[in-house]
DNA sequence: AATGAATGAGCTTTCATTCAT
DNA sequence: TATGAATGAAAGCTCATTCAT
């Protein structure tokens, strides 16, 4: 009775490892889109990555293009869950100290969770674009939840009185636009312009706030 | 012997020929590629693009990468000249209106030329990184020169009083990161955000001075 | 666990179909070459004639030059090994009946390897010549090895006493060229002169030793 | 009617002037294919080498191949032309000296006419296989009247007794195989064996009648 | 005769994907 | 599940040749 129910414990074994083969093949093409990009990149110097045969690789994903898709969706969904959950806070505050520290924190804890995404996020922030519908449609949908989450607060923070009359959906995208500028130099080409997370959270918050402007 | 000097006419009308061939063959490749990628471009979509032979293709561009370096480099090449002359001026305004003219001006100057550069501008603004190291370099040497000419703008500012003190690195790289993506979103999605280019530069000014803050 | 070992097995068979492979491969490439030279082959001719698809002639060789490198040097370093083993007999010879004796084994003895290298050899005589570096030098290394013989010999002969005073550089090019001319002449065009092997190898060496005079 | 007939000087002028355009084009043609072979010439070289543009090319010349016939067709006859005359004498010889002379002579006439072909003659003695029918038929041709001239004086000299008893058929093809390696290493290679021409002629034909043999 | 821009057929080579083992 | 040899469609690029000027 002991000895006879192998399957279920290879099973679970097998589970994990299928998992892990995965995870593998997900972490090698992230390196290899992240050195080569994605077009110069082949599924031949992702499997000689993840130290499998060539025919493996198509046992956990159906085309290049898909691997390319999961790693971007799985990335993104990730983001878009973690800050929906951040953002809420934000929409209570009444005072400017408030605003600006709830504002903050929202930045460092995207950019940790940028800075722990490693490869993963360079392929997202480097804009694989036109390679398949599916992943313009994941790396657009990351883009729009976070004009989304800045726009409902500016819309908030208007209807609180603490923000200033605005174009919303114009200041909106200049600061998605901005984040997103910032996170590419630090995170995919490494400029760290000398400052640590929180340092440049708070240049940016305190840009976004004040302006330049005395 | 006085008048008549055919062989210049002959010569400048060849020359013409030649520019109006290899123009024709740019401005296709510029729209096969908006359309379709680099990656996905072919050679053959180009020079049906512009009603030529596959061969003719060669006789103006050594490769395929070669075509899209000529239309980006070109592209950046103009936009860093026309915007190094216009941001002289902004250098010696004294009191806050003028700045903020000044700065309205040069992104009305910036948008209409983008706008003016049709296709190859969403060449640009796409971003076809990883091509080809020339390209990287033409694409990198433009948005190094807008954000020297912010930080530049800055520290003038800065210098003057009518700047408040800020880290110039990284608000000029969060400026060009907002002008950047308000241009992609305009010039290459077409999202017009129900504003003409004067509206558009004259709200990311205010956002620019004063920041969202009261 | 005494006896089986499959694996062995395997991978000699393995190794075996790979070996095939390549040798029908090449034996294609010989065949294609000598019907139409190697610039009038194209890969597509190999395959068809090799019964593969286009893409498995580029699992076996680098680049179509390299078939041609490949075969061409397989097998002068095939005649170049057998050739220079025969030759250490010559050396040791002291009258002239031995000297001519051991003069017609080594013709017959080449002549009868050029004759088993089938279409091979009709490669090499046919003096695939700037196609490639490497190439050239294979074929430039088979004739120098040969006219080093020739003249190690003759040089030994002399000193020996049993051959006559004479240029060796010249003489030996000059004894190469015949050899050279005459092998392609039947293994290359196919004209036996109606003559076999021994006869012709007889006749070359009676010429060499006595020349045409009385 | 003096004026008037200016077409027949000017035609005596043209057909001069096409006359040198052919000419410079065939030595243009001999110095591209000496350096690069045949296949690896492209008709830009040529014309390039010949300060001409691509066009005048096609006004001389069918195809490039064409131009590789005239140039090797008009050596060859050449060649033929001369050596047949010169043989002529060879053939009334009595005694061995007169022999030895004739015949040194003879190569002596030979190799001082390859000289001074200069490019054309590397061009025929690299033998260019397999370009076209026609030049393979030229270079055939040149080496068969080599062959029955040889053969012929063989049997000439058979006759007369004063050459041995020997198989004319194959010793003609050695001793054609023997000047062909000859004249290609000093000819196209370059290399000249630290000797002049007559002293080559010589020591060539001393080998041709005695042979090796003391 | 001379030009040289234009042509387009045709080649080599690559690489994502499949499938028998 | 894992392998990796085999596939074959597809594309970039070359270059002999043509032809309007």
């Amino acid at each position: 009775m002991s000895v006879t129910k192998p399957s279920i414990k290879k099973q679970s074994l097998d589970e994990g490892a299928a998992k892990d083969r995965r995870a593998e093949l997900l972490a090698a093409a992230a390196g290899v889109f992240v050195d080569k990009g994605f077009h110069d990149s082949k599924v031949s110097d992702i499997v000689a990555a993840a130290g499998v045969a060539q025919g493996t690789f198509y046992l956990y994903f159906k085309t290049k293009a898909d691997v390319l898709l999961q790693l971007v969706d799985d990335c993104c969904q990730d983001i878009i869950g973690t800050l929906s959950a951040c953002s809420q806070v934000k929409a209570d505050c009444r005072d400017p100290e408030q605003l600006r520290e709830s504002n903050v924190a929202f930045l460092v804890d995207l950019f940790s969770l940028l800075e722990n995404k490693h490869q993963a996020i360079k392929v997202v922030l480097s804009g694989q674009t036109g390679v398949d519908p599916a992943v313009d449609k994941a790396l657009g949908g990351l883009k729009s939840a976070l004009v989304e989450i800045s726009k409902a607060n500016l819309e908030a923070g208007m209807a609180s009185g603490i923000i200033r009359k605005l174009d919303s959906a114009i200041v909106a995208e200049a600061v998605v636009g901005m984040i997103y500028h910032i996170a590419f130099e630090r995170f995919v080409l490494g400029r760290r312009l000398g400052v640590n997370i929180r340092q440049l959270a708070e240049e940016l918050v305190d840009f976004e706030l004040n302006g330049i402007g005395k």
